[in-house]
DNA sequence: CGGCCACGGTGACGCGCGTCACGCACAGTT
DNA sequence: AACTGTGCGTGACGCGCGTCACCGTGGCCG
């Protein structure tokens, strides 16, 4: 599991049990509801770069991600763009707009290629209706995603300098995506400068700038890609709160 | 209507048919339902200032606001604060917390004195398991409160300027609380400099003299605490779609 | 009436960070 | 090996807006 295996390979490794796959997110439901759940949703496989769905679309319906991430981003009319929030396996995407049935209020886009279950509104919609503890399930999923767009808020509102904004964000990615094995300093840095810069609000250069600050502070060591938070403290405190 | 009636009397009026008021959020319930949802309801009233919850605690139910009004805020450790959203008469604060069972994440303050409607967590999540529509709806009530979190995540990251979040800011507030009659260019701002900066995310002194500023572009025009847009579509601009 | 306090208005200052402009390293393509 | 594209590192510049400091006003209190 530690080496890179090809992309295709593990897609079908992770997909062997990938049309059951809801479970994982609506388990608690009694094995009648898995089965029409399961009647109603259809796989496929998007490429690198495909998009679900775009900003201002109808909504169509849900997608339940099976492998790979996506990113869910905002764009304003002078082309700067923000990224809400990265979506992987196991996570719902476009369930807000399905919900509201106004249109999707951000763009999906596949970042790592993978596979993903999709089920149309009008039949989602019905199924919730007629079952409680599906809805209720799902106004739980719902609370999660509000959860990411409230940190964002606070993150973007209430951080006096760019540095306490990207001290915050290592520090939840940190707990978010433990980097390997169970060391939760250690994490892997799949984004480049410019998404996370788009992720705390701030520009490209201010990212590189304050990734070096933080090295010659001694607050983390990163080789290529793996970064080791090595003054949580001191992060914490910089983050404010 | 127009004239302001004194506080004491507003709530009185609004509060004649205060008890089945959740059947404005919950009207597309069953009458057996309502008769449910209305046995585990109390309802009290609330000074100006009170809160109804503070961020941290253990979330205890939701609240549904019969009148008055209900500032949802945030704080740093640094003292500075943001205001999420204020929340008026048919609306319902609490839910996100009471959903997950996560602490509340926001400070609910009185802002405008009136009654509200307490449903105890245990009892209301039971309930939903048991009536998938009522779960749906509250659902649905989550993607409101997600999208006027999704809307503050836009205006903060995306903007240029101060002047732009004012702007969307002015625009959206037109939309939500027409002043009065129909006019969706006269508004009425019951809101101090101070607060709407913690909205926008800017300091009180920007926000005093972007107002100057529009009113000598002749883009809004103010008298006391009732607002005018004179130039909607410039306004749009600025706010940068 | 005089005191207090919340709110709004304004000037001066300065620094944080966005922006522009470059140069370098590395990977893939022909 | 040249070409191209993509991501990172760094210097210089400037201005937007946060911060501090102060004042005027109007409402509400005793």
């Amino acid at each position: 599991m530690s080496m890179q295996a090809p992309y295709g390979l593990r897609i079908i490794e992770d997909c062997l049990s990938c049309p059951l796959r809801e479970e994982r997110i609506f388990c608690d439901l009694p094995p009648a509801g898995i089965q029409k759940l399961s009647a109603i949703t259809s796989s496929a496989t998007y490429p690198k770069g495909a998009f679900l769905f775009v900003e201002g679309q109808p909504p169509r319906g849900v997608f339940i991600i099976c492998s790979g991430r996506v990113k869910l981003s905002a764009a304003s009319s002078e082309g700067k763009t923000m990224i809400l929030r990265i979506a992987e396996a196991g996570e719902i995407v476009g369930l807000p707009g399905t919900i509201s049935g106004e249109p999707y209020e951000a763009t999906a886009e596949v970042l790592e290629p993978g596979q993903a279950n999709f089920i149309p509104r009008e039949l989602f919609l019905r199924f919730l209706k007629d079952h409680g503890d599906a809805a209720l399930k799902v106004a739980q999923l719902l609370t999660n995603i509000y959860h990411v767009a409230y940190q964002e808020v606070r993150s973007l509102g209430l951080s006096r300098s760019a540095a306490a904004k990207l001290a915050k964000f290592l520090l939840e990615w940190a707990g978010h995506h433990p980097g390997s094995q169970q060391d939760e300093n250690r994490l892997t840095l799949t984004l480049t400068h410019e998404e996370i810069a788009q992720m705390i609000g701030a520009s490209r250069e201010t990212v590189t700038r304050l990734f070096s600050e933080f090295k010659k502070k001694k607050l983390v060591q990163m080789k290529g890609s793996s970064l080791v938070i090595s003054n949580r403290p001191a992060l914490k405190i910089l983050g404010g709160a």
